[in-house]
DNA sequence: GCGATCCTGGCC
DNA sequence: GGCCAGGATCGC
């Protein structure tokens, strides 16, 4: 469900969690936890303050203080609410902090595509999922050349499939590379070799804007999505092509994905 | 590179 | 019952 807009959205909205003690855990049975253990994260977490929320493409951040990181993907069905008071634990939660004042945080995940794994180093090197990340879309340090050499080592790829590929750019999904690509007025179906470095560019410039946009609109919300408080996106209501059957508006099958494109437009 | 697969739920 | 879903990995 929540691509990089969506994240960064949950991320800002759980600011409040920023200085509060971690008491205690629950951990479901089927918790998503990977490469680590509940038991570890436990005795990672436990007694210490979160000293800030960061994000890395898809990934939700939590840092603890001392310098470890909880690591947090929502898969395509997970949501972190923020409870300020008691509350009956709903179905599919695989993991709760408790903090020292009784609030606390609740990851529910239905399908379980998510994962819940730990870091301890600052650049992610550490950890399986963040050491496989490509560039973020907004990196100050990264230059043009940087990403046009991390799509030309794809030649073969579609655009929308390079798009969807985190060790490239880290951070689209589903909806936001379908209007990136529309925004930049490209077929998804064109392969990286088949497009010039000045369209890549125009690629580039089209994913900055549509993300910003998506964290602007609060994330998109087609079923299910909310922020860390139950809050709706409302990105949907300014979606150009996905799931905008007809004017123009075709869906086909990439890598088992729909695309949704305007083959008038997008060339 | 492509298709199948993990999992649950909602909708037709 | 079948199809679809905002993700990512694992075979071939």
């Amino acid at each position: 469900m929540p691509e990089l807009p969506e994240v960064e959205v949950i991320r800002n909205s759980l600011r409040v969690v920023v200085g509060k003690a971690m008491a205690s855990f629950y951990f479901s049975s089927l918790a998503p936890i990977q490469t680590t253990s509940a038991k570890a994260i436990r005795r990672t977490l436990l007694g210490r303050r979160i000293a800030g929320l960061d994000r890395r493409g898809k990934y939700l951040l939590l840092m603890v203080e001392g310098g470890a990181r909880l690591v947090l993907h929502l898969g395509m069905s997970g949501k972190l609410l923020y409870f300020k008071h008691r509350r009956e634990r709903t179905k599919h939660t695989h993991m709760e902090i408790f903090f020292s004042d009784g609030s606390r945080l609740s990851l529910i995940d239905p399908r379980r595509f998510g994962t819940i794994s730990l870091s301890f180093r600052q650049d992610g090197a550490d950890n399986l999922f963040l050491q496989k990340l490509g560039l973020e879309y907004d990196d100050p340090n990264a230059a043009d050349r940087d990403y046009i050499a991390r799509f030309r080592s794809h030649p073969g790829l579609a655009l929308k499939t390079a798009l969807l590929n985190q060790g490239i750019v880290a951070g689209l999904g589903n909806i936001y590379a379908c209007e990136a690509l529309y925004r930049a007025r490209l077929d998804p179906r064109r392969k990286v070799k088949e497009v010039s470095d000045g369209e890549l560019l125009r690629l580039f410039e089209a994913i900055r804007k549509t993300l910003d946009i998506g964290i602007r609109r609060r994330g998109t919300t087609l079923r299910d999505y909310v922020d860390g408080h139950a809050t709706r996106g409302q990105m949907q209501n300014f979606l150009k092509v996905y799931g905008r059957r007809g004017r123009g508006v075709v869906r086909i099958v990439q890598q088992n994905r729909a695309t949704w494109f305007c083959p008038q437009v997008q060339r």
